[in-house]
DNA sequence: CGAAATTTTGATCACGTTCAACTTCAGTGG
DNA sequence: CCACTGAAGTTGAACGTGATCAAAATTTCG
């Protein structure tokens, strides 16, 4: 592997960003050091604040360095669904930031650090170096990916399966980040949030809880959960990974990489 | 608005596509060419077909120029969930394409005509024109902009909200592109597909159609459903369809168009 | 230490599933 | 032309799950 040296010094600022638009493309010094100056600020915000609220404009890109946030909307009757749960290397502003105004709300679930940019900024980018806008649809297929993956757990599968496959869901995710260990999380949120995600009331989340540690799936501590029988919670929770292609690399212009 | 006669022989061939993309982003006539020439072929499926088997690779992008298809996955126990229902000018292959063993299934839920491009050819020409990069991320985030309201609608609407959701829903899509007239549809689908898609048994949805008709929200005459009130049924549904900004245009080169 | 948020447990009951039968309709072949 | 078939829609009765409400126990945080 060829220049190493500017590679690495590129890599000196590598976000959560970076980390994340690697898994689908690959990207050269030239392309981090665009990356790096689109990004106005970096935010921290405080646990319970509202990042995005329903009904307002927002055309911003904010990646997550640090912390957890929730996407959801509030329903007349009181209710809460959460749509996603947004951990570190996640895109905030996806996808409230492509419409006039803003369907979902995300409030901050813990103390976060946020790189921010103006979504027209990063257009501006996309139509320079083509790749990004590339990413930019492969991160957007990976989040309606998951998207659709939940619409079957809420729709058909039992509390118990649903719960195990969203335990599984955000290990594999934090583990991916480097966030988690082989068999075990320490879960971002509480009960209330896992049950405003998953559908079902706070009393009978807790109990389906009792129940995986019950059939010894997994044990509890607090918030921290250890997978003590792994494949069969895989199995309860018919949980598979999806696995994302890379985007495949220009095809008339081979070394661009090279001359940037 | 100069250059009439090219625009309207460039758009002798307007497929879905075309009309799809337009939503985000202008096209000009070089643009529509270098779409048609991606083309591979136009496709005739027959109803009940399945398009996408999960498990299976599939690296290419179909736009459904005529009839309806849903996009779903089977559980162990028996049970369907669909995730989406597909109408003209939507895309199948997203999110299949962009994983390696794609993750649900597509049936044809009726006879249907396609076109029918590899993802790699469109990604060689998103290289080339970096619009159409943002245009699939724009399609991208709508698609899941209609999965978040579609988690929305199973966790935490009523039967009955969902339902009427659902209409409004297909109604406001299909009007959006000509197949649907002011206050009625024409539904392209079976009460099964409905309660597949709405996480419900087929006798409760029958159910839940009846009251929508006893409240006098609806009139049904087999598929075709008339909105009685059109007022009354939207705020039992909270339905506000999402409305998209428009790609911005690149900054630096106004103009490339003229050139192209 | 006091106050608030979170987790846990219990009792009741409505809602929606399940299963079953029946109806209606479109297509098909005798 | 009508009987046959299969798919789709409709209705009913019984059961079980998960929501709801309430309260206690526990932890976190100002």
């Amino acid at each position: 592997m060829p220049g190493t040296i500017r590679k690495i010094a590129a890599d000196r600022w590598d976000g959560p960003l970076v980390a994340r638009l690697r898994r689908y493309v690959e990207l050269g010094p030239a392309d981090i050091d665009d990356l790096r100056l689109l990004m106005e600020d970096e935010l921290n915000v405080k646990k319970r604040r509202d990042l995005i609220v329903e009904g307002y404009e927002y055309h911003k890109l904010c990646f997550i360095k640090e912390g957890f946030a929730a996407r959801y909307k509030l329903l007349r009757n009181g209710k809460r669904q959460i749509v996603s749960v947004l951990l570190p290397g996640d895109v905030i502003g996806f996808p409230g930031s492509f419409v006039n105004h803003s369907v979902f709300s995300v409030v901050a679930l813990s103390d976060m650090k946020l790189e921010v940019c103006a979504l027209d900024d990063f257009v501006a980018l996309c139509y320079r170096r083509a790749k990004f806008g590339l990413a930019l649809s492969w991160l957007a297929a990976h989040e309606a990916t998951m998207y659709a993956e939940h619409i079957i757990d809420i729709g058909r599968r039992t509390p118990v399966e649903r719960l195990a496959h969203f335990l599984l869901e955000i290990h594999a995710r934090l583990a991916a980040v480097g966030r988690a260990a082989e068999r075990e999380v320490d879960l971002p949120v509480s009960q209330e949030v896992m049950s405003d995600a998953l559908g079902m009331s706070v009393p009978h989340l807790n109990r389906m809880l009792a129940k995986l540690r019950g059939d010894g799936l997994i044990t509890l501590d607090g918030r921290h959960v250890t997978f003590a029988d792994m494949r069969g919670l895989r199995q309860l929770a018919h949980f598979q990974p999806p696995s994302f292609t890379r985007i495949p690399a220009p095809a008339a212009t081979i070394g661009q990489e090279l001359i940037a």
